[in-house]
DNA sequence: GTCGTGACTAGCC
DNA sequence: CGGCTAGCCACGA
């Protein structure tokens, strides 16, 4: 057990289905800390719901994987593993991979 | 109670 | 396209 703030970041990442992503600001905005992607980045280092919690398709909002507490090579691979292209460590249709609605 | 840090973001050059 | 700056939030020391 955490913070509230980090269990809601998990329990929101937690919706995200296999196969799409979302981003840190929207994240952010879902826990209703608008601006405060930062913070949601030290939850998921945190990460203590590892394989519960799919950190791995948080992405950041211009498109780029940014980063991953196992190195970001290990984020690509799973997530062109679960059906996620990235090409140069950017996410191909990003937009039209990124999860929403999960507020 | 204050300071420093970070898996971020948006703006500017 | 690439690099830098300033602003934002939550957490630990």
């Amino acid at each position: 057990m955490s913070t509230e703030f980090e269990e809601k970041v998990y329990k929101l990442l937690r919706k995200v289905p296999r196969g799409k992503i979302t981003t840190y600001a929207e994240l952010a905005r879902a826990v209703q800390v608008s601006g405060g992607a930062r913070a949601i980045g030290n939850a998921m280092n945190k990460n203590p719901y590892a394989p519960k919690v799919p950190c791995h398709r948080v992405v950041k909002s211009d498109g780029t994987v940014g980063g991953f507490a196992h190195g970001v090579k290990k984020k690509i691979e799973m997530l062109e593993k679960e059906g996620v292209a990235i090409k140069n460590g950017k996410i191909e249709e990003f937009e039209k991979r990124l999860k929403t609605g999960i507020i």
